[in-house]
DNA sequence: TCTTTCATACTAACGTTTTAGTATGAAGAG
DNA sequence: CTCTTCATACTAAAACGTTAGTATGAAAGA
């Protein structure tokens, strides 16, 4: 079940949302957000930041007082990799059932539709 | 990181997969299907196929010798829901973004892309 | 019948992910 | 200067997922 160097666990996936969301911060901002969420311990969060950082997700440099957290991965290509890595999973591989799948099965508004038809061409 | 009730771990979707694709059939069936693709214990097998059947995804009656395992849940509605969860955490429900992701990075053929453009009608 | 093969239940170990406590030292308040 | 607050490192346990061994009994083969 070896996940690639650009796959992200459930919990580890809330705090880079966060962390792309707010720009460098420190653990004590992510907490704060994700506080508003659910119940969670400072110490949680201290403690998934370093795992990010040493998977690469995160990178910390010295602040005034706490560190500072930064996305060293751009969101896009993890999402990418995210992506990629369910549809090998769950389509085998390929994209176009999951695309006739969303077009089908979510409710899109017209306008939506517009985008998606104007972007195939 | 409570998973809905129709979502299923990575390796038993590989063995959804192959019930689905077999239809009825016992865990001697699957764990050669299986085997094909990789080193595995039959017992393993089995200990899994008893779990989706406490969970739910697959029913399981008296056979000749063996018992038979059948799906209780259609691929597609398993599926769908996989595909819904994946959305929330990972676009935060919103089916759009995903979508162009995949007309954007993906590489699909012209006859493809006039698929999924006629099921946009 | 005796032996081998097979299916199942039960049990458990291992790996990963998630969660948080405790210890330590630094910064800030008084 | 002392006390409190805060950040970090270290540690570890809970929770989950995955894998498979062992025991048991049934069936098949000789």
């Amino acid at each position: 079940m070896k996940s690639g160097k650009y796959t992200l666990t459930g919990q580890e996936l809330e705090i880079m949302k966060v962390v792309w969301r707010l720009g460098p911060c420190n653990v004590r901002h992510v907490y704060e957000a994700l506080l508003e969420q659910r119940k969670i311990a400072y110490t949680t969060v201290s403690t998934m930041m370093n795992i990010l950082e040493t998977k690469g997700f995160l990178k910390k440099k010295a602040g005034d007082k706490a560190f500072v957290y930064a996305p060293s991965k751009p969101q896009k290509t993890v999402i990418r990799a995210m992506v990629r890595e369910f549809v090998d999973r769950v389509f085998n591989g390929a994209a176009e059932p999951l695309l006739l799948h969303l077009v089908e099965d979510e409710q899109l508004s017209k306008a939506e539709l517009d985008e998606i038809r104007r972007s195939i061409k």
